[in-house]
DNA sequence: AATGAATGAGCCTTCATTCAT
DNA sequence: GATGAATGAAGGCTCATTCAT
């Protein structure tokens, strides 16, 4: 919805395909995904694709741009700055993980699509690493840094940013497997940051007060 | 179904179809196989999958179960009920690590299958997860139960241990974004087992004493 | 649909398709034809019979449907019921058997169609029944019952009116062994239909005065 | 069962090929009818049938000579011909209408073969209108040249044989038409036979009278 | 600017048949 | 003598794409 000024819903069935894209790019991946299936979605003709887009993958590249667009508002480093780093790291838990598994919105397209891309990976990855992912790992790494007391370029530092990463897109990449292992989980993302988060800074204590044995004395 | 010790089996073209399958689907998983692939790569013709396996499905859960099969010799339960739970679960994170994270070898290939499951889900995933997946997990709960003096059951002990899984998997799931955010990473699945143990440890102790304040005093 | 009186249809290879599909599918079949001999004699692509019938069976469906929509304007019951019984007969049976002889035309495909739905039916052999055959099967009942006195439900008349059709349709049914059991036969409609109408007509009478001996006192 | 002594029974599994591929074939025709599904019935092996007669089709030709010996001994002509005419094509009808009819037996497959024959004809019908119809054809126009007082070749006593044919056959051509238009029909040869015979009779008594007028002067 | 029609490569599968044993 | 394995041609169908309008 939020648009670059300029363009974009001046063209409606554009904007209809793009749409329609995300959801079903989201749900069965690129591979997965046909060109028919997104243009009956749309209203569009067969053809309409390759005239707007090029290609599907030119779409998919697009989709996957809009999304990260949308997503890079969020989770503003400079913000969680100010906090204490216990406090920052809850809050991106929950961030993460509210986000990696509420559906449907555009700016979680690119969420999903990862799941996909992690199995298949096509061209679009190096992207979205680059532009979504990377910048938050840093954010990450830098708060743990802050917690215990490592250089946030410490491969400690990274297996520990690692940790939390896994343990949050747990419950998006695996949930197919979790819905048949705990069928009775009724997902309440802030129930399980806090669990999440209590479990990490624990263990980041852990972690610290290893690493320093000699500080302590 | 009879294997021989020594060998692999006493058909070769049947043995070959599912090497060469089991290598194609760990890469490009069932939909993004095609039949012809493997069948070149088998050195066999066309119609042999469909002579030996009557259908594409039907090799794909051949392959699935006969790596499976190799992989339920490890991790036996009763081995790790012996030792202290600390222990045990330091090892079943090893073993869940090293057997996720060590690539072309039989064994591992449903663990490559399953990232494909996961974001094309067939009618097979039921199947791995029965057999494969549920015992770890129910192992798992039992280690972690006794550690933090919750039923198996209970919702903490079922968090607890998709955070421990979540680590472990991530490594093996999220591959592709981390050799991009980390190229320097060696993968040493002894140094990572350790560092999940230890956050995880600290972690679990930690939930144990928040859950039950009452029995501290 | 909608034919233009002139033309065959407003698009030229949808057009086509239904003319060669109701040569090759009289000639043979549903099953022993393919859509690879369809399109060649079609000129067209092998995935136009996809793209305009969405199936082999779509188009075989409407090929039917076309042929029985020509075929349903002849031999209208009104028109019959005005005539005296056994004047009635005898159009019907030289209907049915210039209609059964007559080749090549769309409006008799499915009279040979119905030659291959007898030794294999299909889905379709319930559309032809209720739509073409059974109305007049009904009408010839009609006549049938006011020649023999009884009603048109009456076994007797049903056994009469299969007489009836049995003679006529064996003409085109048998015709491979009547044209090697009488090669000299130069197939006359007009002659044979008399004979049929004759010999039935005797046989009815005989059939009105056996069933209903009191009558006759 | 009935079989010639030097052969035959000596070879278990062309024996069970035989019956079982009689059974297919009756049922679905040369086209419609798979090797496999005819050895696996015969419990015989894929090769089977090229091992033991060739050709599918060489096998084909063998059911229908079997079928045709086992039928050559009914309906003798000479049986008939000392019977009044009129009795004489009152059993023949029943024979016909009853070997039509029954079903499963060796001696009636080749019955339903010729069903398929009409609609895919092979190589193999003109054998089997040599040996098994012609001969009939000729006894039937014998009895009604008899009754109607014209030359057996004479182009109506034809006729008339193919009136008679074609009442019988429908019976067993158009079945699945005729189970559609009246369900309740609970098929008897004897009765249906008498009407045929009947109307037939009729029939051909109104053709002798009105074919010879000058006679009845 | 946008579409319905058409394309051809490629998919999985089935079939009658042959081959080595 | 008889079989299980293997073959390759052909089947219907789906797909992303292009073409003529």
């Amino acid at each position: 919805m939020v648009l670059s000024p300029s363009q974009e819903d001046h063209d409606p069935t554009r904007s209809r395909l793009l749409e329609a894209a995300g959801v079903v790019f989201a749900e069965k991946g690129f591979a997965g995904t046909t060109v028919r299936e997104i243009c009956l979605k749309a209203g569009a003709n067969v053809a309409a694709v390759n005239y707007h887009f090029r290609d599907k993958q030119g779409l998919y590249i697009q989709v996957l741009r809009q999304s990260m667009a949308l997503a890079a508002n969020e989770d503003r480093a400079d913000e969680l700055a100010v906090l204490p780093p216990e406090e920052a790291l809850r809050r991106m838990i929950f961030g993460m993980l509210h986000r990696t598994n509420s559906c449907g919105e555009r700016g979680t397209w690119h969420v999903r699509i990862m799941a996909h891309e992690l199995s298949q990976p096509t061209a679009a990855l190096d992207r979205v690493v680059q532009e979504v992912i990377r910048p938050r790992y840093e954010t990450l790494r830098q708060i743990i840094s802050s917690i215990i007391r490592l250089p946030s370029e410490h491969p400690t530092t990274r297996m520990c940013a690692h940790s939390v990463i896994g343990q949050v897109v747990h419950y998006a990449h695996a949930r197919p497997v979790i819905d048949r292992l705990w069928p009775e989980l009724n997902f309440n993302a802030e129930q399980i940051a806090g669990h999440i988060a209590t479990l990490s800074l624990a263990g980041l204590q852990a972690i610290r007060n290893q690493s320093k044995p000699q500080d302590l004395i």
